[in-house]
RNA sequence: GCGUCUGUGGCGUAAUUGGUAGCCGCGCCAGACUUAGGAUCUGGUGCCGCGAGGCGUGGGGGUUCGAGUCCCCCCAGGCGCACCA
């Protein structure tokens, strides 16, 4: 009987189905195991081959760990909010609603037909209200909140308002968006207005004025992360440094707490070591630099305390507040000019030409150590939002300021021995220090200690540390995603109350983007809150009484997906974002497989949220993802043809050097094994239909590209073809089988016939060709057991370390064994079935049947090897196929080599596998070992 | 520039974790069964050499009885950060 695989997957889905086999609950019977997925946005494209990978790796996971017994948490939803969705709303004239609807159900169709164990009662989308309601309740709390520095967690903004009644800001360490101080009588004489722009400095979700990534083309603001190399992620568009008013919420307080948790979770070093780059602790030092004829004190941050006597020149950035403060009326002019000349350009152009170019303020700063007077500059190779947006220059010691002094003719001072500063700064830091007072004759790390003391102990500053990652930006001038629950009066924002949420989105006729950045929500017409009467009516009803305006913003894609994965454990809980009983049970994620792209984004902004949770004491674990893989890419296998220039005559890839001719991307699902299918691609476009060929042994062989993967290159395949032609279970073996899962590669079909192969072998072990039964109840031989237990112990192992691709081998090597033996006994096959089920679900399931087992092999125990086997079997079968043997042998240590070789020679052990074969070699080992080459 | 990972047959990869390379699969070669085969099965296949044998894990050195694996230097590629003071 042939292996019909579509009659059995079809069967098998079915039955799960029917069964909720795949629902889970809490069992305090059972020790817990949550296996989390990247949720995928659903985009107009669908799932390709590529997108299954992580998930396959992770069902596999699942599966396996449920027969080991654990209760497996394995949900799966879709990141349906933000702009991928909405971009393609607008590309396609539809509703993103619309559209949203109709990628889940392609999503989901595709996703069926690979037969995952994913949990659909728990799916999750980030655009339901349902699920929002719990993004914008976490908004409030933030908002509801402040970083206290001492006690190192979020607490209650209550908590600071009682402060400030008591005592002020005096002796306040808590994060802020600036410095401020006031008594507890000037808090008090203040305005309801001006307490809440003085709360609005510390809150963890705040609305403020900040520098903020504007893209015009896609009429928002973007997050840091969200841009690379100055164009946006999405789309590639020009991103510009604008002044806007904005919700941010305070990622920067957890900096130290994101870099610490870092140590206690399982991710790999290259993921962790991008956090922390992107996170960028600098140790340093604040210091204030007095001005000559002038109050204003100018405070900078260096890491380099103990360069102070080089100091020649000081910089401001362009958009640093000192700027107008130090400016001469001499320098005005000139100061204006610059700063629009810099203003003109976008951050892609800043970045992208290096030329040095500043101005003079016309101020003097005096240097606190040695008196002297230097310039103070402004340029915009100092950014305003690091530190202080102020520098010292050191030019012999930082190529930057070299670059800025060389081209403005400054002074040089080199500040340690023996350095040369004629071509370039000497940056690297160590050497021994001169022309620096009393830090002369010290190393330079000793130098920049002794510096630091030094500026605290004469209160010219203090020591500092700094962190390179941001606030993030928390509004987006876009249509399609969550609606913050704010209302504002008298220009400042306030909080709907929960028991309002959720705020769903309202409906409006016109949700494109604009590029001036009024948000699309400004079109809706049920957009006004009622706060007598705690409810949302129409935006003409707004009488500054009783009716106010609602924030016009949403939210940015990130905020849906931060802790979606808290949900998935209760998420039909309409009272709590997640139950105590559930939390407590599923605690946090177990593993989590997704892409290494989401490294400064997702990941940032999920162990924010979580922590901030953890503070709030909602959930109980500080760090949401236990451990972390990153599966690889899967890139794009393009073919290509060679046609001869000027004609319509295409030569095979061997004799193309013959010809002049021009490479074209063809279709990858018409090539097989890099051969062209002729007919196919006569048929493909009309221009073809007359090609002609020159061929190679009677074939067209195409030439190949790893590229992207992606429909212009021709090289995008579907799982669902895949699954069509070879079923699910070749689709998930040979995905596994690809190479390393860590790994990124190419999709290259090329070897599936033999993942397929081994498929059909198992088959052709249970029935023959007329489809009869063949497995019996005789009891197995000492080499079928080997063979068996050696592949349970090696999946076993395999799978612990995420190694599918060398399971999928073992499995095949068990196959083939079994085949040389025509072993068709259910004391081997049944074992083996229940061992590869996590990888070919349908057909272990099957084959578990056959078996005449009644119920589904999801609930069979995975079976335990037995050593005994291995052992045994090793002593009957002791020479494997390569010709060696290996025992131990006791030797005493003084032994020469020669000793030793006679002896391991003369070994009964020796002589017992020898069996009158010549000896070629005998290795010696003193681990005690012997290697004997036959 | 800084950080980080990787480099093995024609190709994807494997190597009991320092044990004497190339498992498994693709491809290729030969054979069997077939009207036929893009089906199935069997055998072979790192390179050089007729051969004995020699050479082989990017290159060079080192540690070791023994190195694909550990250490140092270089080369190549990938990823991350990048005027972050």
């Amino acid at each position: 009987m042939e292996y019909n695989f579509k009659d059995i997957e079809q069967k098998w889905q079915r039955y799960w189905k029917e069964h909720g086999s795949y629902k889970t609950g809490i069992r305090p019977d059972r020790p817990k195991y949550y296996v989390l997925d990247m949720f995928p946005y659903p985009s107009g494209a669908g799932l390709h081959v590529g997108h299954p990978l992580g998930y396959i790796a992770s069902d596999i996971y699942s599966r396996y760990k449920r027969l080991k017994g654990f209760n497996v948490l394995h949900p799966m939803g879709y990141d349906a909010y933000g702009l991928p969705a909405e971009q393609y709303a607008i590309q396609t004239g539809q509703h993103p609603a619309i559209t949203t609807e109709q990628n889940i159900r392609r999503y989901r169709e595709q996703l069926d037909k690979i037969g995952f164990s994913f949990d659909w009662s728990r799916e999750v989308r980030t655009s339901d209200p349902a699920y929002y309601k719990w993004t914008q309740w976490a908004f409030i709390q933030m908002f509801n909140s402040y970083y206290c520095h001492d006690r190192q967690q979020a607490r209650p903004i209550a908590e600071l308002v009682q402060r400030f009644e008591a005592q002020g800001s005096a002796g306040l360490n808590v994060a802020c968006t600036e410095e401020r101080s006031f008594s507890a009588a000037q808090w008090k004489a203040m305005t309801e207005r001006e307490r809440q722009e003085t709360l609005m400095n510390y809150r963890i979700a705040y609305l403020a004025d900040t520098m903020v990534n504007w893209c015009p083309q896609l009429g928002t603001v973007l997050a840091n992360d969200e841009v690379v190399n100055g164009v946006s992620e999405r789309g590639g568009y020009p991103v510009e440094q604008r002044k806007m008013r904005q919700w941010c919420l305070r990622v920067s307080a957890y900096a130290q707490r994101l870099l610490d948790g870092l140590e206690t979770i399982d991710w790999t070093d290259s993921l962790k070591e991008t956090q922390r780059n992107w996170i960028g602790r600098s140790e340093g030092a604040e210091m204030r630099f007095k001005i000559k004829g002038s109050d204003v004190e100018m405070n900078i941050f260096t890491t380099r305390a103990d360069t102070l006597f080089g100091v020649t020149f000081m910089v401001l950035a362009p958009e640093s507040d000192y700027v107008n403060a130090l400016t001469t009326p001499e320098q005005r002019p000139a100061v204006q000019a610059y700063l629009e000349a810099t203003k003109k350009r976008t951050e892609r152009e800043r970045q992208a030409d290096k030329k040095v170019s500043g101005v003079f303020t016309g101020s003097y700063a005096i240097n606190p150590l040695s008196g002297q007077e230097i310039p103070v500059w402004v340029s915009d190779y100092v950014l305003a939002g690091y530190g202080t947006g102020a520098i010292m220059a050191v030019p012999a010691h930082d190529s930057r300021d070299y670059a800025f002094a060389r081209h403005f003719n400054l002074p040089i001072i080199p500040l340690i021995e023996g350095c040369d500063v004629s071509e370039e700064s000497f940056d690297a830091k160590e050497g021994i220090m001169m022309n620096s007072g009393f830090l002369n004759g010290l190393t330079v790390p000793e130098a920049i200690r002794r510096a630091k003391e030094y500026v605290r102990e004469q209160g010219i500053g203090h020591v500092k540390v700094n962190y390179r990652l941001r606030d993030a930006i928390f509004s987006r001038q876009r249509y399609w995603g969550e609606p913050f629950p704010v209302y504002y009066k008298d220009g400042m924002p306030y909080m709907l109350p929960e028991a309002c949420l959720p705020v769903e989105l309202p409906e409006v006729t016109k949700f494109q983007p604009t590029a001036t950045g009024e948000p699309p929500l400004g079109h809706a017409t049920r957009w006004a809150w009622n706060e007598k009467e705690q409810k949302i009516v129409d935006t003409s009803e707004i009488d500054h009484v009783n009716v106010f305006p609602l924030e016009l913003n949403t939210m940015p894609g990130f905020a849906g997906s931060s802790a979606y994965y808290i949900r998935y454990m209760d998420p039909h809980n309409d009272r709590a974002l997640v139950s105590r009983e559930a939390d407590e049970y599923w605690r946090n994620v177990d593993l989590y497989i997704g892409g290494t792209e989401h490294a400064t984004g997702h990941l940032i902004y999920s162990r924010f949220w979580n922590k901030f949770l953890f503070d709030l004491g909602l959930v109980c674990e500080e760090e949401p993802f236990k451990k972390l893989i990153n599966q690889g890419m899967i890139q794009g296998r393009s073919n290509f043809v060679y046609r001869i220039n000027g004609t319509n005559t295409f030569v095979s890839l061997g004799l193309k050097d013959q010809y002049d001719t021009t490479p074209l991307h063809v279709d990858v699902n018409m090539v097989s094994n890099d051969v062209l299918d002729l007919d196919k691609f006569k048929a493909w476009r009309p221009e073809f239909a007359n090609a002609e060929f020159l061929l190679e042994d009677g074939k067209y062989v195409c030439g190949w590209a790893v590229e992207k993967m992606s429909k212009s290159m021709f090289n995008v395949v579907n799982p669902d073809d895949i699954v069509e032609r070879y079923g699910a279970d070749t689709l998930r073996l040979y995905e596994m089988f690809l190479g390393p899962l860590e790994q990124s590669k190419p999709w290259d079909t090329n070897g599936i016939d033999g993942v397929h192969r081994f498929l059909k072998r198992l088959w052709g072990l249970f029935y023959d060709r007329e489809g009869n039964l063949l497995v019996s109840d005789e009891p197995a031989t000492a080499e079928e057991l080997k063979s068996l237990h050696k592949t349970i112990k090696k999946v076993e192992y395999d799978i612990e370390h995420f190694s599918f691709n060398t399971s999928v081998s073992a499995f095949m090597i068990c196959v083939n064994e079994l085949s040389g033996l025509k072993c068709s006994k259910r004391a081997v096959l049944e074992p083996l079935i229940i061992t590869l089920a996590p990888f070919a679900p349908h057909m272990a399931e099957e084959l578990y049947h056959a078996l005449g087992n009644e119920t589904s092999v999801l609930d069979a125990a995975f079976p335990a090897y037995d050593e005994k086997y291995l052992v045994e079997a090793t002593k009957k079968y002791p020479i494997s196929f390569n010709g060696k043997v290996r025992f131990s042998l006791d030797f005493p240590a003084g032994w020469s080599k020669e000793e030793v070789e006679q002896a391991a020679l003369t070994h009964e052990q020796t002589q017992k596998y020898l069996d009158g074969k010549a000896v070629k070699k005998v290795i010696v080992v003193p681990g005690k070992i012997v290697n004997i080459v036959l």
